[in-house]
RNA sequence: GGGGUCGUAGUUCAGUUUGGUUAGAACGCCGGCCUGUCACGCCGGAGGUCGCGAGUUCGAGUCUCGUCGGCCCCGCCA
C-alpha cells in the first residue's frame, strides 16, 4: 500500500458492475471497505461504491500487500488496481451480483481512514432511526438508501423529460415571498431592511403559477420545495418537494389525462405498468363507500348503507339513532367471524374514542352472535343485505352518517393486512367533485377545502352565498394505496368570481387587496382558462421505492419534531443578527435549550 | 396541544412485571492464531453518569413525579 495518497490511475469501473465478462481485465476501484475477513495467508476485502460491492483478494505471495491489507478497517476510503479473475466454482457466492468473480489486487492506495463508525453500514443491521439522522452520512451509504436516493433521481429526471417532451417550461418561482392568511402556518423569514416585516417560504408556488399562466407561458412546471411550518408525520416534512404543473386552456380531462401519462412513465422505473385511465370516484361516493377521500383500493371492502333495513328492525338502539337523524351503516369483514372477544371489544373501544356511542358486531356460526338481541328474521335480514357470507364478520355502526363513516373507514384499514396482499400492489384513483368549502370549527367559519382559487361547478355557483356548504368545485385528488399523492384543480379565471370567493370566505375587502391586491389585478388584464395540479414528490418516491416513510426518499429530513439532528439545528444565533431584525426573543429557554442551560 | 410507545456498553437489545451480590448477550472495537472466506472460525481483552433532574426507600436500571429526545397516531397539514 502506497503512502501517498494520491493514485496515479483513472478509475475503470464501479465495483458494483463488475462481471464475469470483466476476467482478465486490469482494473482500477475507489470505493469503502465494507468489511475485511483476514483468514492469515489470504485477506478478503468487501470493497463498496454506489454500485455495489466487490470482493478483493490478497495473498501471502504478496509479502509487502498483505501486510497492509491486515492493517485495513471499515469504511477506509481505498484505491485498488488489481485483475478480474474467475471464481471456482464452489467459491462463488450466488447471493453477490459480483459473486462470479473477485479482484486480485496488485496495489492498493489508502485515501483516507475511519474513526469507527457508530453502526455497521449495511441493510441487514439495524440501528435506531435516532443514529441514522444522526449520522446521516454514513447512513446514506446503505446499499437501500444508495438505491432510493438514486431513484429519485431518476424520477426527477423523468418528470423533466417527460414534460419537456409534452412543452411544459420550467420556471423557478421566488422562495422569499408573501404570507398568505389560508392554508397552512407559514413558515416566517425576517427582513433585515424592513424591520417588523416578513416574507414567507412559499407553501406552494400556487399564485406564482397561475400569474405565469396569465403571462402567456402556457404551461409551466417546477420541481419545487414547499414549506409548511406544521406537526409531522411519516408521509409529512416540514420542507418537501412538489411537481408543480400548470396549463393554460386545459380542462380538468387534460389535467387527469397528461398527469396519468406521467404516473406511467414513472412507475416504468420499477417495472410497473398500471392501467389507465385511472379509476374515478366522486368525493361523495368515496366518502360513502371507504369513510374517506384517500381510499385504499387494495383493500376490497366497501362500506354498505343499511338505513332502510335498519328501519324495519326492532332494535331499541338503532331506533333511536335513526329518529335522531342518523344512519345505519355496516361493513363486511370477510373471514374474520372468529375475532376474539376481547379484540372485538377493541375496535368497540376504538369506536367509542372516535366519537361513536358503540359498535354492533354480528357473526353467523350454527347461529347468529352479536351482543346485539334481535329476531332471528332481522339478523337474517341484516346478514342478507349486507352481503356477508359465512365465516365473516359484520360491523355496525348506527350514528350521524359522517361518524358512522368515518369510524367504519378507520376499521376497515384496521382489518387489512395491507402485507398480506401482493406487495407490489399499485391502485390508483382519482378523487373528484370536492365541496368548494368546508366549516372550520376552530375559526368558526368557512375555510376553502382546497385553495382559494379553486373555481366552483358551473352548475353549483348560484348557491355559492346561498349554500356554499352544498358548492362543488373542479378540484380532484390523485391517491395511490391510501396515500394522498397529490391535488390540483381548474381555477377561478375572472375577478368578479374570485371575489365573490374571498367574500364568501369572509376576508374584508380591506384584507383581500392587501393580502391578493396585485392577484386580483393580475387576473383583470386577460386570463386564459387554465388549471393544474400539485404532485408530492417525495410520497411519489416513496411508493415508488417501496418505503414506508417519506424520511427514506429524503436525504436529509427532519425528526417529528421537526429538528434535524446532523446539524442540530435550528439553532440560536448571534444576538447582533437579531438586533439587526428589530427582533426580541421572549421565552429562549424552551425545549431543548432548557436542557443544555 | 393531546394519546401511545421507546431511551441500559460504540451499536442493537435482554434485565424493569415482584426494588436487594459484581448489570448480561450479540455485533463492533483491541491483541493473537488460521490459504478460500463471504454473518469466516477459534483464543484472549477492553468497554456502562442504566437519557437527564428531583422524590420514595436502609437500598432504585427497576417505584413516583418532572423534563429532554426517537418513532406512531389524533388535532393541525388549503
Amino acid at each position: 500500500m502506497e503512502s501517498n495518497k494520491t493514485f496515479k490511475d483513472r478509475r475503470t469501473h464501479y465495483c458494483g458492475e463488475l462481471r464475469r465478462k470483466h476476467i482478465g481485465e486490469k482494473v482500477v476501484l475507489f470505493g469503502w471497505v465494507n468489511k475485511v475477513r483476514d483468514i492469515g495467508s489470504l485477506v478478503f476485502i468487501d470493497l463498496r461504491d454506489r454500485e455495489g460491492l466487490v470482493q478483493v483478494v490478497v495473498s501471502k505471495e504478496q509479502k509487502q500487500l498483505i501486510k497492509q491489507a491486515k492493517q485495513i478497517r471499515m469504511e477506509n476510503v481505498l484505491g485498488v488496481k488489481g485483475v478480474v479473475q474467475s471464481r471456482k466454482e464452489d467459491m462463488k457466492n450466488p447471493g453477490l451480483s459480483t459473486g462470479d468473480i473477485e479482484v486480485q489486487a496488485d496495489e492498493m492506495t489508502l485515501f483516507s481512514e475511519s474513526a469507527t463508525p457508530p453502526f455497521v453500514i449495511s441493510d441487514d443491521v439495524k440501528a435506531t432511526e435516532e443514529m441514522r439522522l444522526k449520522y446521516r452520512y454514513l447512513d446514506l451509504r446503505k446499499p437501500s438508501m444508495q438505491k432510493n436516493i438514486k431513484l429519485r433521481h431518476k424520477a426527477a429526471l423523468k418528470v423533466r423529460n417527460f414534460l419537456d417532451q409534452k412543452g411544459f417550461f420550467e420556471i423557478e418561482t421566488p422562495f422569499l415571498t408573501k404570507s398568505t392568511p389560508e392554508g397552512a402556518r407559514d413558515y416566517l423569514v425576517a427582513s433585515r431592511e424592513y424591520k417588523g416585516r416578513f416574507f414567507a417560504l412559499p407553501q406552494s408556488p400556487q399564485i406564482f403559477k397561475q400569474i405565469f399562466m396569465i403571462s402567456g407561458f402556457d404551461r409551466y412546471f417546477q420541481v419545487v420545495r414547499c414549506f409548511r411550518d406544521e406537526d409531522l408525520r411519516a408521509d409529512r416534512q416540514p420542507e418537501f418537494t412538489q411537481i408543480d404543473m400548470e396549463m393554460s386552456f386545459a380542462e380538468q380531462e387534460d389535467v387527469l389525462s397528461i398527469t396519468e401519462e406521467m404516473m406511467v412513465s414513472l412507475f416504468e422505473l420499477i417495472g410497473i405498468k398500471p392501467k389507465r385511465p385511472f379509476p374515478r370516484l366522486t368525493y361523495k361516493e368515496s366518502m360513502e363507500k371507504y369513510g374517506t377521500d384517500r381510499p385504499d383500493l387494495r383493500n376490497e371492502m366497501e362500506i354498505k348503507d343499511l338505513t332502510d333495513t335498519g328501519s324495519k328492525i326492532d332494535s331499541n338502539i338503532i331506533k333511536a339513532a335513526l329518529e335522531a337523524g342518523g344512519e345505519l351503516k355496516g361493513l363486511v369483514v370477510p373471514n374474520k367471524g372468529d375475532l376474539s372477544r376481547s379484540q372485538l371489544d377493541k375496535a368497540g373501544e376504538k369506536a367509542r374514542k372516535a366519537g361513536a356511542k358503540g359498535i354492533i358486531w354480528i357473526k353467523k356460526e350454527d347461529r347468529f352472535k352479536s351482543p346485539l338481541k334481535l329476531k332471528l328474521e332481522d339478523f337474517a335480514h341484516l346478514w342478507k343485505e349486507s352481503g356477508a357470507q359465512q365465516k365473516d364478520l359484520l360491523l355496525l355502526i348506527a350514528d350521524k352518517s359522517e361518524t358512522a363513516l368515518r369510524i367504519l373507514g378507520e376499521l376497515r384499514m384496521d382489518f387489512y393486512d395491507s402485507k398480506k396482499s401482493e406487495n407490489r400492489d399499485i391502485e390508483f384513483v382519482w378523487v373528484t367533485d370536492f365541496p368548494l368549502f368546508e366549516w372550520s370549527e376552530d375559526e368558526n367559519k368557512l375555510v376553502s377545502m382546497h385553495h382559494p382559487f379553486t373555481s366552483p361547478r358551473k352548475e353549483d355557483l348560484s348557491r355559492l352565498e346561498k349554500e356554499p356548504l352544498k358548492v362543488r368545485s373542479n378540484a380532484y385528488d390523485l391517491v395511490v394505496n391510501g396515500v394522498e399523492l397529490g391535488g390540483g384543480s381548474i381555477r377561478i379565471q375572472d375577478m368578479e368570481t374570485q371575489k365573490r370567493i374571498f367574500k364568501v370566505l369572509d376576508l374584508g375587502q380591506e384584507e383581500m387587496k392587501k393580502k391578493f391586491g396585485f392577484f386580483l389585478e393580475a387576473l383583470t388584464y386577460g386570463t386564459p382558462p387554465h388549471g393544474g395540479i400539485a404532485l408530492g414528490f417525495d410520497r411519489t418516491v416513496m411508493i415508488l421505492a417501496g418505503e414506508q416513510s417519506i424520511r427514506d426518499v429524503i436525504p436529509f429530513p427532519k425528526t417529528t419534531s421537526s429538528l434535524c439532528l446532523m446539524t442540530e439545528s435550528p439553532s440560536e444565533v448571534d444576538s447582533k443578527r437579531i438586533d439587526e431584525l428589530g427582533i426580541k426573543i421572549i421565552d429562549k429557554y424552551k425545549g431543548r435549550n432548557h436542557d443544555e442551560k
